[in-house]
RNA sequence: GGAGAGGUAGCGAAGUCCGGUCGUAACGCGCCCGACUCGAAAUCGGGUUACGGACUAAUAAUCCGUACGUGGGUUCAAAUCCCACCCUCUCCGCCA
């Protein structure tokens, strides 16, 4: 959510950042009620500091015996108008919180302008493809092959978009968990933690997902419950609504969670695999920060999530996102894409984002700093670190063998109770 | 699911029965500043909510409004009375 005080003062630039996002919202609109709800609130607010003072004047006639007959009548014309003028307000103001919420987050300046991913600014390469002598599979075959991946009783048992993992890929799943946790928190600073994968309509609106996205969620029926799409939510929402120490910053948290998205709209588009699932695992990196240091707090994160790839031996490149691929809510997105030598593509694995204060300010998160009165909203940033299911598909078609079986890397050994090679399983 | 108790500042807590300068919200703790001290503790003095609006270069000062879990209602006036809902705690039931 952006500032209505932001968007009053700084108008052609909220303009000019829809223009570059293709939106097609008309901010005179926005205006318009806004000083409409300001005109009203500018009448009500003094006809309520008459009443404050005339009621105490009422206390102190009744106090020494005096009556306030012609006082009463007063106020009671009084009230009349101010619940005239209050019930305007809550409908004005409603209109004024349902802009709001509607409105993208402004594209970072450094951010490419562009309306496809097409348009997508590579940042950088990391490693290479690897060599291969034989016709790479894709990783549902190989995965299918090698009895790990069983997508028909998935069918069976739920519906499409989802999988059974057997044997080596169940482990395989908690393995890559554990050693992504196991980096996150050992070596990049954050605390894990794990929290509810239902959530309630607040969280999702100080994350940005409501309202405007509710088609892409599960909603629990009969309830006000959602799962949750990423740990994002519940984590951000750790601390809504609440005011920071200045000291407590940077805060980052890990957390492995399971994420449900309905895929609604993504007919067609990965139908075969474990690339588009309705439950996937996801490792979810979240930051807390200081305005002035996100965008270096960004590139660390990013920095944090490269380092998962790297030790696990895959080749990925890193992309900017352009203002028309930008999500909702950033300001700035940097997408890590591994390559999958099965589909001859880069795919995405993670995706990194600055939100700015605009999740901050949805959500009431908040710190004080040490030199100032007022308390200011903090930056809140997130990213995948990573996504498992894309991390088992990227080991399964970069590690393949001519016979069809899979290495593991090293790094992972330890945690497949020293496994070095996929093979048919039992 | 049943019964009971509760939700007021950073924390604890008074006020609610019987509506009226009680929200810059008693009192205690914590925190900040100052005095005392070589320094500290103790003690003494002062300060310490957030949001919105007006005025502003200002996220400074000032003025106004709002907020006692949330949302409604009654009233000239609601922390206080009425209704609904949410959450926490205790006991019982059920249960991984």
């Amino acid at each position: 959510m952006l500032d209505i005080r932001y968007i009053r003062s700084n108008t052609e630039d909220v303009r000019s950042a829809l223009r570059k996002r293709h939106s097609s919202l008309n901010l005179d609109e926005l205006l318009a009620i806004d000083q409409e709800r300001r005109d009203i609130l500018l009448e009500v607010e003094d006809l309520k500091a008459k009443r404050n003072q005339s009621s105490g004047e009422i206390s102190r006639i009744k106090k020494s015996g005096g009556d306030p007959a012609d006082l009463l009548a007063d106020m009671s014309a009084m009230a009349t108008r101010i619940k005239v003028l209050d019930d305007q307000l809550k409908r004005i103001d409603q209109q004024v919180e349902d802009w709001l919420l509607s409105i993208p987050n402004v594209p970072h300046e450094s951010v490419p302008e562009g309306s496809t991913e097409n348009e997508n600014q590579e940042v950088r390469v990391w490693g290479s493809k690897p060599e291969m002598n034989f016709t790479p599979k894709e990783h549902w075959e190989l995965g299918t092959a090698l009895g790990g991946l069983d997508f028909e009783t998935a069918a069976k048992i739920t519906g499409s978009r989802f999988v059974v993992l057997k044997g080596w890929a169940a482990r395989l799943e908690r393995a890559l968990a554990s050693f992504m946790l196991d980096v996150q928190t050992q070596e990049n600073g954050y605390a894990e933690v794990m929290p509810p994968v239902i959530v309630n309509r607040d969280s999702l609106l100080g994350t940005g997902q409501l309202p405007k996205f509710a088609e892409d969620l599960f909603h629990l029926e009969n309830t006000a419950y959602y799962l949750i799409p990423t740990a994002e939510v519940p984590v951000t929402n750790l601390y809504r609504d609440m005011t920071l120490p200045e000291t407590a910053l940077p805060i980052a948290h890990c957390a492995c969670t399971s994420c449900f998205r309905s895929e609604a709209g993504s007919y067609g588009k990965d139908t075969k695999g474990m690339i588009r699932q309705h439950q996937f695992d996801k490792v979810e990196l979240v930051r807390f920060v200081h305005p002035d240091s996100s965008y270096a707090e960004l590139e660390l994160l990013l920095g944090h999530a490269e380092s998962i790839l790297q030790k696990l031996g895959l080749h990925y490149r890193v992309v900017t996102l352009c203002t028309g691929d930008l999500g909702f809510s950033s300001a700035k997105t940097y997408d890590i894409e591994v390559w999958l030598p099965g589909q001859g593509a880069y795919r995405e694995i993670s995706s990194c984002s600055n939100f700015e204060d605009f999740q901050a300010r949805r959500a009431g998160i908040r710190f004080k700093p040490h030199d100032a009165k007022k308390s200011r909203l903090v930056h809140t940033l997130n990213g995948s670190g990573l996504a498992i299911g894309r991390t088992m598909v990227a080991l399964l078609e970069n590690y393949q063998e001519a016979d069809g079986s899979v290495r593991i890397p090293e790094v992972l050994q330890p945690y497949m109770h020293g496994q070095q090679r996929i093979e048919l399983c039992k």
